[in-house]
RNA sequence: GCACUCGUAGCUCAAUUGGAUAGAGCAUCGGUCUUCGGAACCGAGGGUUGCAGGUUCGAGUCCUGCCGAGUGCGCCA
């Protein structure tokens, strides 16, 4: 099924070309306020520049008369435009009808798509997201990238078919780092991590390995010797030493049975074969290089080898250290060209945060020049800012610690439930303990997510409990909310056994919240063009916004039939938008609140 | 010093590849209703979109300069 967008460019992409012989851009939109119309076309404006380029001097106003003249929008609308529908410089003004909004409501809402249409063409897409670190446990550090990248996979999936979207975690599993962790245990230090007792609880061994983490870079910022040694190590371990990766690997194993349960726990779909670490790479470093030399693109500099991308005299980007080792510049341009070469993917994303800009950029630019990433693939850098107290510095604990992830989820359950409760209680409602946890989990994770996705991620954001778990406003719960009354209104109206006879939508708050339900498939091509989740949000809070002046204006189980059964087919398909919506942000919505 | 990102109401945030009169929530003030879930509704005030130019029929959005905040910048990732 096509969008309403869709249908109306291409009835004005015919209209120009049989006015004027071009083919253009009829740039549809969404009109700002309903004086409007519904939709509207900008196009005459730019289209009378154009033409005067050509020779050909009309006003916006002539073009937009010759383009409705030569319009065809069938039953989309009640009468053919006219000259009334054109407005201001040249605005061509749509208001669609009443009753063919009806009849298209009435298809979407047996659809199991809600009117999504699939890509034209499906697109191999990489994601590449979240990325903890090994020997450390997940930190608030990792929430953005983690949740953000599942959000874009998710849409990208429904449009593109689960098929032809692959996540990679690129986990920190490998590096310098390891030579300094491998050299600190070798030499003993008295606290060594008991990586291989098997009485030690993983989350013990986990806060072992960190404290671990700790000395060792300690040890390693003051003493010389120990640094030499530590890259000594690395180069070492890079070249397959048994006793180096055996140590590592136990590292490795410790750490992800930290970060499995957290995604688990974020309802994020990454699973331990997604995983790709930088390790993963490790085979096809020595080739990347050398592919850059012959290409003339990686140069000796002061001992390491490095590619100038931007010029002689700016800093380069090194791809292989002084006396041999990689960093991690080689290692994602080996990723690049694994995700192209082997997984044949045509869009690599990453979401990382907007402090490695200059990285991919980089990288980027390289892959490029290098013949990896032609002119079929599409790269993309999705960054996003940092997450901030209420003081407006970067978020931590009172003691200026950074915030593990697990404490994070830990309080956002704890405070989910206490609000379940209390509202279960005021209502004098009969649920059970376990469903309140399991209410309150699915508001507090949720509610975390949502405060995160429904800003535009390339700022940074304010993290406030106070904020994301309010019932009023652009969060989680609201929208949960108003799910759970869709769901409430359906309960008490009982079966009904007749089929709904049709939509019909006859009071202004019915059209309304049918027109934002529409434009559902809109709002999804949106995201997965901009690789923005806010604009999900934005569409998922209007629209149940929408649905609260429709509950207010329309009585539903009160009214006789058939507005009776329209009302309810109305609430259904909303249900459906919002619960189809909160699952492409992988956020739960509870049946009961 | 160079580069990138950002600056919108008191606060937190929106504004669909440049579109018409810049919108929500919170907070503040005023009002309404014997309720299909009061976790309600209606209304008001609040803005020179950091500043100054420029491009354009049209700029919060694009360009230049300045001010302010953040981030990055040869051997960590």
């Amino acid at each position: 099924m096509e969008t309403i967008q869709h249908s109306l460019e291409q009835a004005f992409t015919k209209a120009i070309h049989a006015a004027f012989g071009v083919a253009a851009d009829p740039l549809i939109t969404v009109s700002a306020t309903p004086q409007f119309g519904d939709y509207q076309s900008n196009a005459a404006m730019g289209l009378s520049k154009r033409l005067a380029a050509g020779g050909t001097k009309t006003s916006p106003r002539q073009i937009a008369e010759q383009v409705i003249a030569n319009l065809d929008l069938g039953k989309m609308v009640d009468a053919p435009l006219g000259t009334r529908d054109i407005a201001g410089p040249g605005f061509i003004n749509i208001r669609l009808s009443p009753s063919w909004l009806a009849g298209r409501l009435d298809e979407i809402s047996r659809d199991p798509r809600l009117g999504v249409p699939r890509a034209s063409a499906a697109i191999r897409t990489v994601v590449d997201y979240s990325g903890p670190n090994v020997a450390k446990q997940m930190h608030v550090g990792h929430l953005r990238s983690t949740i953000i990248g599942d959000a874009i996979s998710r849409v990208i999936e429904h449009l593109h078919g689960a098929e032809n979207v692959i996540r990679q975690n690129h986990i920190g599993d490998w590096g310098t780092q390891f030579g300094m962790l491998i050299a600190h245990l070798r030499h003993g230090t008295g606290n060594s991590p008991s990586v291989e007792g098997a009485s030690v609880t993983p989350e013990s061994h986990i806060a072992d390995l960190e404290e671990f983490y700790r000395q060792a870079k300690k040890r390693f910022d003051e003493d010389a010797a120990f640094q030499d040694e530590a890259r000594k190590t690395v180069v070492r371990l890079q070249s397959g030493e048994p006793a180096e990766r055996d140590a590592w690997q136990k590292i490795v194993l410790e750490t992800r049975r930290d970060y499995q349960p957290i995604y688990l726990r974020l309802n994020v779909k990454l699973r331990e074969e997604d995983e790709r670490g930088e390790s993963f790479y490790n085979p096809f470093l020595a080739d990347v290089v050398n592919h850059l030399k012959q290409k003339g693109l990686a140069v000796e500099s002061e001992g390491a080898t490095v590619v100038f991308v931007d010029g002689p005299d700016k800093p380069p980007m090194i791809i292989e250290k002084t006396g041999g080792g990689y960093l991690y510049a080689t290692t994602d341009l080996a990723g690049v060209r694994y995700r192209i070469q082997e997984l044949h993917a045509k869009h690599l994303i990453y979401t990382h945060d907007s402090r490695q800009a200059n990285h991919f950029r980089q990288v980027f630019d390289t892959a490029r020049k290098a013949g990896w990433a032609g002119n079929d693939v599409q790269l993309d850098y999705t960054p996003f800012g940092t997450m901030l107290g209420a003081d407006g510095k970067p978020f931590k604990t009172r003691s200026g610690d950074t915030v593990k992830l697990k404490d994070l989820l830990d309080e956002a359950e704890e405070r989910g439930y206490q609000i379940a409760k209390e509202k279960s209680g005021s209502r004098g409602t009969d649920i059970s303990d376990e469903q309140l946890k399991a209410i309150g989990r699915a508001i507090g994770i949720g509610a975390i997510k949502y405060s995160d996705l429904s800003k535009d991620r390339t700022s940074d954001y304010v993290f406030s409990w106070e904020k994301m778990l309010s019932m009023d406003g652009n969060t989680a719960p609201y929208l949960q909310y108003a799910y759970a009354r869709t769901r409430s209104i359906q309960r008490k109206a009982g079966k009904t056994d007749s089929p709904p006879a049709g939509i019909n939508l006859t009071q202004p708050a019915e059209l309304i919240l049918a027109k934002h339900i529409l434009r559902f498939g809109e709002a999804i091509e949106i995201v997965a063009r901009d690789l923005k989740p806010h604009l999900l949000c934005l569409y998922l809070y209007d629209l149940a916004t929408k649905f609260s002046g429709f509950f207010e204006n329309c009585p539903v189980i009160q009214s006789e039939e058939p507005i009776r059964a329209s009302r309810l087919a109305l609430c259904d398909v909303t249900a459906r938008t919002l619960a189809q919506g909160l699952d492409l942000l992988g956020i739960e919505h509870p049946e009961q609140m």
